[in-house]
This record gives structure tokens, sequence and C-alpha cells, in this order.
DNA sequence: CGTCGGAATGTATAACTATTCAACCAATTG
DNA sequence: CAATTGGTTGAATAGTTATACATTCCGACG
């Protein structure tokens, strides 16, 4: 268990229901097999910038300015393939979401969206001429 | 001193500087003559919707909850693409899922699935012509 | 190997925030 | 004019979160 796939268990469980205490989000991991103190969690969500709001903990806007895309590829994409139109990025556990968000803020023309799961990223593309194009200049993000 | 221009006076301290605590709060309004208890600000704040983040006190947006799927779309979403049989929403960050979950209430028969990141929805068409179709059904959605 | 340095984590507890209960006050009603 | 109701507040304190300090783990380097 990684603090990583912690933090995104993490981001999914406050995304998906309304979490009141930080020992209520550790009984939460406890139940997906996380044991976790309620310490670790302060730190987790100071450092994913959620806050305890009068609904339960939620994200908020980050700081604008995150590492750059070439720098959260060099860290956590694992591998790239392509699908017809799609594209599907491998990540590290739990970094999918990281991953995605630099690739969005790209804004490349190519792509019509990205979506994060877990340790995977759905890279859409208009069709698969351009998804082929992405898909290239992806692979060399990848690991050599 | 009423209670609104006391939570008038918190804005514009929370807006201007880096307050970390109530008790810190309660000591600037002490300097522009308001007196008030550490409880009180705790309501003030819940009330305001101000929330203490790792920088301070800061503001946030006013939470949804959501009903039907014309009042969530006209609410969160942003954009609409076409990317061969995959429909791309584009929503407001954090609204993804909320989107997705009152697309999928609807049960579309053109639709196979969909997936929710944090402002992207993939909507999965069974074919490019039934996207097509979804495409325009949803774009007339869109900032009207 | 040893040992140094940094990251991740836990225990104990300090620091901070929210709630409970009661008081007060103004407006309203019988 | 009581009595009642709803809104605002504070003292005490319960509940929650953050911090100081210690420990463990692991990789780099002599």
């Amino acid at each position: 268990m990684t603090k990583n796939y912690r933090q995104g268990q993490i981001l999914k469980l406050v995304r998906s229901k309304r979490i009141n205490t930080q020992e209520e989000l550790a009984q939460e991991l406890r139940a997906l097999g996380i044991e976790v103190t309620q310490v670790t969690l302060s730190r987790d969500l100071r450092e994913m910038g959620i806050v305890k709001t009068a609904d339960g903990y939620r994200e908020i806007l980050p700081d604008p300015t995150g590492p750059s895309l070439a720098q959260v590829m060099a860290e956590y994409l694992l591998d790239v393939r392509l699908a017809q139109h799609i594209v599907v990025l491998k990540t590290s556990t739990g970094s999918a979401n990281s991953l995605a968000v630099a690739l969005d803020q790209e804004d490349w023309p190519e792509i019509a969206g990205t979506v994060a799961g877990d340790d995977t990223v759905f890279v859409a593309c208009w069709d698969n001429q351009r998804a082929k194009t992405v898909h290239e200049r992806l692979l060399s993000y990848v690991n050599q």
C-alpha cells in the first residue's frame, strides 16, 4: 500500500460520500483494507488540498501552477497504448489523476478529453489519425 | 453592531490577510472595535461558507445537490465534444460525477456507459451514428 | 557492510473548532 | 400585558485536527 494509492482512495471517498471527520475517513479506508491513523489523514488532506466544510470534506481549487507535464510523466507514466481513437495511459497506482490534470492543462488540439481512474487514464482523441500522433508523442515520455 | 456588519468585516479580513485561527480573527475584529468570541466566529464562518485551508481561511463556492438532468446540465456542462463513438463532456471542476450520475439515470438507449473523472465525463455510445445523436442532444443543454 | 539523510508514519498531546445549554431580547400572539 | 416564539450570543466543554518528537524504512555513498 503506497501513499499514492491511499490518497487516490481518499479522493474517491471524498467525492462519492459525505465524510465529516478524519476518524470517519479512517473507518472508510479500513473497510477498503487500508489501515491508517487520523494523524496521517490530517497530513494527506492538507497535502491534497482537501478541506473540511459544513458539508463534509471537499476538494478546493488547486494552485494553478502544477508541475510540468514532463515532470509528471517522468514520475508516473508507465505505459501508453493505442486503441482506435483512445489512448490509454497506465500510471503508477493512484497517480492517474495528477497525470490527467497535467495533460489537460497542456490543451493539445488532438485531444477531445481525458478521464482518470486509479492507475489508468483514457485520452479520447478526435479520430484514429490524431490518436496515433498523441500516442507517439506520449510514448516519448515513457522511461527509456 | 449587527451580525451583518460583523460578517462583512470578516469577509474583508479573510480576503485581505491570512487568518489561521478563529482566535486570530477575533483579535483582528477587536482591532476594528468588534467584540466577539470564538464561538460566534465558528458560527459565522460556517454560515458564510468560509473554511479553513492550509493557507488560512478561505471562501468556497456554495455547493449544490442534484436535481433534474436539465438543471445539472445547465449548471455544470461547459462543453460537449464528439470523438468517434465517444462523447466527451467538460464540466466545472468536481462536477463530472454528479453529471454522470444524472445522465446514467436517464438511461438513454444510445449510451453504452459513462465514466467520470474530475471535470470530464466520457460517454461511450454503441457506434458513431448514435454518438452523433447524443452529441446533438447534449449540445442543446450548453450555455443558453 | 555501516552510516547518513530524507520520507513516511505513529504516539501523545497541544491547539483549535463545534456543540450544548442557558440567557437574553425583540417581535408576535392570545 | 403575560406568554410564546425565533434569533443571537457566551461559558463551559466535548469533539476534532495539528504538531512535536520518536521510530522505522530505504536508498545513496564512502
